[in-house]
RNA sequence: GUGGGCGUAGCUCAGUUGGUUAGAGCACCAGGUUGUGGCCCUGGGGGUCGCCGGUUCAAGUCCGGUCGUCCACCCCA
């Protein structure tokens, strides 16, 4: 038998169309325009905004050489794509902010386990040229909006990683703390110190949170301006009441976030616990070649949310079926004057009053419709409420 | 990439120190005086025991490998 890839799965559940109904109603409602970018894309594009040094880059992608010759890449994530998009189509030079949501799958490849997956959903949105802090809100007030539309309960973190006048001051100082006590930190601890020091603050081993209790927080070396935006954003955050955390050791893998950091956290789906992530990203438009655009954006990881949302079993459409063959015709055609309201089920198997009710009600339907010879006679239907 | 658990019916799982035609519950189909579902009763269909190899008179059961799956590490949505 021919089965799915490794950590591929097939989604045979209309909870993935309600969650992109309610993501494409919150984004639209908020005025976001969608986007839909290739799934292949050249994978230098990743290199240079995912950063070479992560781990989705390093080894999880799934690069191929392509027939021309060309080196690519499943996407492992949509910003880049997007970014990628915002540039090629000139968006840079206009003064307007763009904003867009997608929907779509990316590609990993990892090991699968709970809520990890080779091949994943993910609704994202990405605001470019708005540098206020007021619209990194605004976009968390939407992922906010979408959990509450879908009943899901949520913990926010947010953090702050500062920005280029700042970041780099405290990156210099949380080496030559991580140096001083580099004997005592972890073989992956001590390998970050020179690759990206900032992912050491979320180690997850005891032994390095003792120590790194002590190394300096980004929140207290934060530039004026950084400063004044992470409080406005708290601020922000209360007014609309929106509760969260604050994590200084929220670092998020993607190298290219810069200032404002979040992830919405879900309890309810064992280690893989982010149900969504995001952040500023001011510098990526330029990296990638554009003109310097500040821009801001977060993803949510549909399967993982897929779980965390309770199903309502209602009855709802109607079952029409038919006794003997020769009402499949009418019940055929009647089927297609109720249908332009409402749902309608049509079995085309004639069987008996008994076995239609049987197979209405395992159907989930609200309202059986059967035809026998008498109705047939009558051009009626057997009426039943479910 | 590392570690551990598990692969028997569509699903959840039994299967005793290796021993005849491999079981249960749920689900499915059909009946229960020919046209009233959910409950109950009866009957029925359905499994190359993940795959390959080895040990043995004999393997679902023991051994090795492989693949898959689940959980954790790691990483992230």
């Amino acid at each position: 038998m021919i089965k799915a890839l490794r950590g591929m799965k097939d989604i045979i559940d209309d909870k993935f169309l309600k969650i992109f109904d309610t993501t494409r109603e919150v984004a639209q409602n908020y005025g976001f325009s969608y986007i839909e970018t290739p799934i292949l894309e050249e994978t230098r594009l990743f290199k240079r905004s995912v950063g070479e040094s992560s781990d989705i880059v390093n080894k999880e992608m799934y690069e191929f050489i392509d027939k021309g010759g060309n080196e690519v890449c499943l996407r492992p994530e949509g910003t880049a794509g997007v970014v990628r998009s915002y540039i090629e189509h000139k968006f840079d030079r206009l003064e307007t902010p763009k904003r867009f949501w997608y929907f779509g799958p990316m590609f990993r490849y990892e090991r699968p386990q709970k809520g990890r997956f080779r091949e994943f959903h993910q609704f994202g949105v990405e605001s470019f040229k708005e540098p206020s802090v007021w619209e990194d809100i605004n976009i968390i007030a939407m992922a906010a909006d979408i959990f509450d539309k879908l009943g899901i309960k949520y913990t926010l973190k947010i953090n702050s990683l500062g920005c280029s006048e700042c970041m780099p001051k405290y990156k210099e100082k949380l080496v030559e703390f991580l140096q001083k006590h580099k004997d005592s930190l972890c073989e992956d601890c001590q390998r970050r110190i020179k690759q990206n020091p900032i992912r050491t603050l979320d180690c997850k081993l005891n032994s390095c949170q003792a120590i790194l209790k002590e190394a300096p927080k980004i929140t207290d070396h934060l530039c004026k301006t950084c400063q004044e935006d992470f409080e406005k954003l708290q601020k922000g955050l209360d007014n609309l009441e929106i509760k969260y955390e604050i994590d200084k050791n929220l670092v998020r893998g993607l190298d290219y976030y810069t200032k404002t950091t979040f992830e919405f956290i879900s309890n309810e789906i064992g280690a893989q616990s982010a149900i969504a992530g995001g952040g500023r990203y001011d510098k990526l438009v330029e990296s990638l070649g554009g003109k310097p655009t500040p821009a801001v954006g977060f993803a949510i990881g549909i399967e993982r949310i897929m779980d965390l949302i309770k199903e309502e079993d209602k009855r709802e459409g109607i079952y029409i079926g038919a006794m003997i063959e020769e009402a499949i015709p009418f019940i055929q055609k009647e089927a297609k004057k109720l249908r332009k309201d409402q749902k309608v089920y049509v079995e085309v198997k004639p069987k008996s009053l008994k076995a239609h009710l049987k197979a209405a009600d395992k159907g989930k339907f609200k309202k059986a419709l059967i035809v026998g010879e008498d109705e047939l006679k009558k051009g009626e239907f057997f009426e039943k409420e479910l």
